[in-house]
DNA sequence: TCAATATGTTGAATTAAGTCCACAATAAGT
DNA sequence: ACTTATTGTGGACTTAATTCAACATATTGA
């Protein structure tokens, strides 16, 4: 991409930590599978080099690319779930009676953190 | 990114699909939290048109973003299991005894598909 | 209703993600 | 051990992801 954002550059340790297991996860599901990098690539339209980055984790390549690696190896089910509202306790609790469309700051007096 | 990959550039329905609903869910979560889109734009480093980008799903983000945002919401425990090896029961049964370092094609005969 | 703020949209500029190549290193099967 | 296939690495090239600016639209709170 362009100019590189800092997410993206240089993440903070926990989600260059989580992207480093979804790696390894794919790549232990693939080796489970008996499929070479090459054959993920094929089945998403990629090259083996970008493959072999999703398993190293590596920050910049695109969420297309891992979610695609997770549906070649059939287990895109499990992305199913990612910050589904069903399970955020904790936004349930945040939300007031009314869902906003947008994040309004205009009362600073009694509603700010 | 430079020559564009066919699973970012088109990907499957059911990457598409997958990668809108956890858009939405991000915005949910966001909303909750009374957050703007610049709010999150600034945790993660990241402009607030590609946060926007993020919760409209589009494939090209890079996955650092996406999980960045998770982060910034507090969610990113939800990406742990991703692909979790302990969780693949179909991988499980596929590996047989050994776990390989690589993908062997060698033997056509008996173990293809 | 009205003012203030959040978000959407478009277009232009920048730069790194993705591809490809060629070769090296490593692991698998016989 | 030996052969063969898979994977790793580094560099060069292409182009799209990201940023930014300026304005339009929509929503909020009062």
């Amino acid at each position: 991409m362009g100019n590189r954002s800092r997410i993206t550059e240089s993440p903070p340790a926990a989600v260059e930590n989580a992207l480093r297991q979804f790696g390894r996860n794919l790549r232990t599901a693939r080796l489970r599978r008996r499929l070479r990098i090459q054959d993920v690539a094929d089945r998403i339209g990629a090259s083996r080099f970008t493959v072999a980055n999703l398993e190293k984790g590596k920050p910049g390549a695109s969420a297309a690319a891992y979610f695609g690696a997770l549906w070649a190896l059939g287990l895109l089910n499990q992305a199913d779930n990612l910050a589904d509202p069903d399970r955020d306790e904790e936004g349930k609790v945040l939300e007031s009676a009314r869902s906003p469309r947008r994040a309004s700051r205009r009362r600073r007096l009694d509603n700010d953190f």
